[in-house]
DNA sequence: CGGACGATTGACGATGATCAAAGTAAGTGG
DNA sequence: CCACTTACTTTGATCATCGTCAATCGTCCG
């Protein structure tokens, strides 16, 4: 098993006894589905390349992008209380996914401690990031947001070992704008007036940030501080 | 234990056996603390009487409301993960509550299966809740939101055999506005006219549903379908 | 080559934030 | 018990933001 598919800590043995139970599946194409909403949850993923989105149906049938997962990512927590996936989760692009069968890992986990931390920490992790995303949706205005994913995914493909001033966003502006609470042609304003600012170059999907100063938002939300 | 606290179906044996590890603490007043974010997590709590807020502050030092709380309810699984709380929590009138240290807890559910079921349940809900929630704010017009809330409210009151359709706001509006996304004077906006619909009246914090079935939004949100 | 999809841009309007003011409730101290 | 302060709420006027509608353009495919 690849460091990139579990960023953990440990000695040969334990990534053998690990590299065991890692299930590798074939690439899945645009649009294909990992799992989905109300399926049993049975393992955890490690992204290997590509990209995903994950997705809900909210009570009203709307739905909801909950989170975007770049390789390296772990996902699929979702559903670790309930046992069922609560998201479902779709390719963006051509992507590869490993398999890690939660009962086996949670076996390991008796004779590896710092694997259950791990995954308290991811699911902790998890949680804190949805609130923080809710502060984001509810408190900051649209150019805000827009900056704050930018910045965002600057330091995934950071701590991916890629560019953080230059990338490609994997997912169209329609998906964007689902996962901010925005129009498309609100998201398409708001990347416009970036480059407007030369704060970012952008080519279609391709991104360069000019001013990675410019996008940590000093500017106070829209509510009262 | 007051069935009030847990509703959880245990015979009276368990009840018993779970009476042991309940601690009731000393009424606590409006602005009170029960919790404060960063603190280690040791206990799980019961709302017994009076109501609360869960709030977080975000990373530019907002408070985001993340949760009301009413008596028969259980709080302080944020921390679960991760060991510490994630959240704070205030008396918004005074309020009194049972603390179930967590330890004990789990050492009972090794015995009382159900009980862990119904903890992972309660994670579960809560995490699904707080999806509800962003796509809500999100999605959806301040009115409706407003909407939500009251609806909320009031199976909430219900299920804890107290009328649907009578009751009194715990909360301010401001911390309305802070729960939802959207200033006092929206929020008040949108009760006055919810009022001038007669869809319910309001004396203060006194709220009396007259047209249940028009705060079930059939209206759709703010985004496409 | 053409059709579908995605993205950009403009014009317009509705929603909701802001600023301001006044009214109401609640708590405090005499 | 009342005067007074403070906090909370309501309402109005104005303005910025963002959604809607519409048209255009570019890109990716078959």
């Amino acid at each position: 098993m690849n460091r990139l598919c579990l960023p953990l800590s440990l000695n040969e043995a334990e990534t053998l006894l690990l590299d065991d139970i890692v299930q590798r599946s074939t690439p899945i194409h645009r649009g294909g589905i990992v799992y989905e909403e109300g399926e049993p949850f049975t393992n955890l993923y490690a992204l290997r390349s590509g990209a995903l989105k994950g997705y809900r149906h909210c009570s009203n049938g709307n739905i909801q992008i909950t989170d975007f997962v770049l390789p390296g990512e772990v996902f699929g927590l979702d559903g670790v209380s309930s046992g069922k996936h609560q998201c479902s989760v779709q390719a963006l692009e051509t992507a590869s996914v490993c398999a890690l069968p939660f009962d086996l890992l949670q076996q390991l986990g008796r004779t590896l401690p710092i694997l259950q931390t791990h995954l308290m920490e991811a699911v902790s992790g998890c949680v804190q990031a949805k609130m923080e995303h809710l502060c984001l949706v509810t408190q900051y205005s649209a150019y805000e947001r827009i900056k704050a994913l930018i910045l965002n995914l600057s330091k995934r493909y950071a701590s991916l070992g890629q560019s953080a001033l230059h990338f490609r966003l994997p997912m169209s502006r329609a998906d964007i704008g689902c996962h901010l609470g925005m129009t498309i042609e609100t998201v398409s304003r708001c990347l416009s007036r970036l480059r407007e600012e030369q704060v970012i170059t952008l080519d279609n999907r391709e991104i360069r940030i000019l001013k990675p100063e410019a996008l940590r938002s000093t500017a106070r939300p829209a509510n009262k501080p």
